[in-house]
DNA sequence: GTGCATCATGTTTGTATAGACATAGGTGAC
DNA sequence: GTCACCTATGTCTATACAAACATGATGCAC
């Protein structure tokens, strides 16, 4: 069994990426490094909270930005969150070829 | 890029694994089938409270459950939590050592 | 220096949900 | 049938957090 503290900091880990526009950002920042301004139109969220998302995805080593003048560039660091969405996307294609079974043996 | 739906339905299931009580039943129930009251034992919880949560992971697949008589056996089904753990594990494994380095840099 | 642009951060509000309590439903013993 | 036991669920409260608004901090042009 892992201890509570361990318990802890994996439930810390995936409430992080238990918010779409969490998941959304790191999607678009896997394709290369990004400035705010572009996040912004790709995104359509306020400025305040895109800053505060990624503030989270860094704080949790998700994310890394450099300054670039007056402008924040950020990327991905590592590709944790990729293969943490390929297993569970083969789960959720298993469960809905299971579904589709079901309804064909109906 | 996911479509928007697709992010959603990664986010619902990372959602499930970011409450400790969720993980902890899954540990516990990790290690063999077991009826609620063994788990209310073990967790310490309420009698109610981990039905729910056992009613959520349920609905995500990631637990069965029998009927025995009056008690109801629960077990976990496939190891992908498993899997993401250990993913995760790896990631906090990382990064103290990488805190560690900075110390010792100093 | 002033003015403007870019990003981060207090602060507030609305919403989702964990968790407890009470209760309903369902099963076996008698 | 009644009773005791086990589990699921309706309802409520407290808490956590997303999201927006306003403001502060920082850097560049002039």
């Amino acid at each position: 069994m892992p201890s509570p503290q361990l318990l802890e900091e994996y439930s810390q880990f995936f409430r992080l990426l238990s918010e779409p526009a969490r998941l959304q950002l790191l999607c678009y920042l896997k394709q290369g490094p990004t400035d705010v301004a572009t996040l912004i139109e790709a995104t359509g969220f306020s400025q305040s909270h895109i800053s505060r998302q990624l503030g989270q995805l860094q704080r949790a080593g998700l994310v890394r930005c450099e300054r670039d003048g007056a402008r924040t560039i950020w990327q991905t660091e590592g590709d944790l969150v990729d293969e943490l969405c390929q297993l569970v996307q083969g789960r959720l294609r298993q469960r809905l070829e299971a579904q589709l079974q079901q309804f064909k043996a109906a």
